[in-house]
DNA sequence: TAATAAATTTAGTTTAGACTAAATTTATTT
DNA sequence: AAATAAATTTAGTCTAAACTAAATTTATTA
């Protein structure tokens, strides 16, 4: 019956995407946090998503939420703008990494097909975005996540950075500092076998950096399949 | 007390700043055609925003209504908005200037001023959009239109073309067949003095094109004043 | 297992912004 | 100037999406 998908609705979907994304559903609570909306407003709202056609969540009274197929296909194109747009707004207009999120929230809701696809052709159809988060494909498959924490690197292995998962602008500088950046190559020199520090070399930069667990339990890689 | 500017309320400022162009207040039928929107909805818009504080519109029951100085700069952030995108869509992605506009239409109301100044300094600051329509500068001020028809143009004198009134694909396609488009150089070889038809070289063509007046007063020009 | 706490849902309001139908005002003709 | 037409406004309704307060359900703890 209902045809479109509001700002509103598309945010709901978003958030549920990535909410259940760990395995159970989505609770009500999780969600008001998320939108920053009171929770009657998110059982009001996914009651409606519940029986629109053809539904877009399941739902179970006090059971949470989870996304149907087009539930979860709507999601992923707006996971897909906004993606892109981040990526084309540090690529193309300059901004740095921790500018672009809420531009790219408002963009995400009103670009046409059009715009998307001449976005992600200008920038070579990328896989990440500036944070390292993948970009579901243009038929709106997410890919298949092959990253693994810095922590699990091995002796001599080699990876390239893909993401770092914190806010902490602290961490993010410091990192900076040690061009230890998303597409970084990098390689195992030592671990240490008690308290884990890692003494790692960073590709096209002498010496070698020291971490502890607190960070390489952040950063998130690529392993480099020696071909 | 409202601080708002929803993207409705953007939308009647933006038309009620072109509608009351020409001199007269804009009436709440032609408003309410531009919007597509019933007659009645416009007057219980209009009325909202001349009481709000500071008011954005002088409305008086029956005789159309005009934008206050507030306004009128809330409705030229918008049409800086449109133009600029209209123009960054054509030069940097590649867009045809008949697709830009109503990607320009959702896009204008979301992006910040951040994003504004950013396209605005990649493309230069450009003054007139891909239609040849004034971009107001940043600080909101309409640059006066030095333009005129290309009927007004004498024997000998050289101009740029700067904008095309028209929407009319045939007209459109003709005067691009001629290299006749926005930003091209032209000077006036003849003018027939009977029926106004002008006969006209094109920079860089080799050859002469003839205008009758039903292009030339369709055409507008800037006279290039020897210097 | 009863009592308390936390999470969720129901019920009823609110606001923006549209709508229709009816009433009123202004403009145009005869 | 009266009659008709066109434009505008009033009044009341509807929907999306939020809200609060109260009720209910599930989870936790003494």
């Amino acid at each position: 019956m209902s045809e479109v998908l509001t700002n509103s609705i598309q945010d709901y979907l978003k958030h549920i995407y990535d909410l259940s994304a760990e395995g159970h559903p989505a609770s009500t609570n999780d969600l008001a946090a998320r939108l920053g909306v009171a929770p009657a407003s998110v059982t009001g709202m996914i009651q409606r998503l519940a029986n629109v056609t053809p539904p877009l969540v399941r739902y179970q009274k006090h059971q949470g939420v989870t996304l149907t197929p087009e539930g979860e296909r709507a999601a992923l194109e707006v996971i897909r703008h906004h993606r892109l747009l981040e990526t084309y707004l540090v690529q193309s207009l300059g901004y740095s990494w921790d500018e672009v999120h809420s531009e790219a929230e408002k963009l995400e809701h009103v670009i046409s097909e059009e715009f998307e696809a001449r976005i992600a052709a200008a920038l070579g159809n990328p896989i990440r975005d500036p944070h390292g988060d993948l970009i579901p494909s243009a038929d709106l498959i997410m890919p298949k996540d092959e990253s693994v924490l810095l922590s699990s690197l091995k002796r001599n292995q080699e990876a390239v950075i893909c993401k770092v998962q914190s806010q902490n602008t602290d961490l993010l500088k410091h990192l900076e500092g040690l061009e230890l950046v998303i597409g970084a190559r990098v390689k195992t020199l030592e671990v240490s076998p008690y308290d884990q520090v890692m003494k790692l070399q960073i590709h096209g930069r002498k010496g070698f950096a020291v971490l502890g667990p607190a960070i390489t339990n952040k950063v998130f890689i690529e392993i480099l399949h020696k071909g």
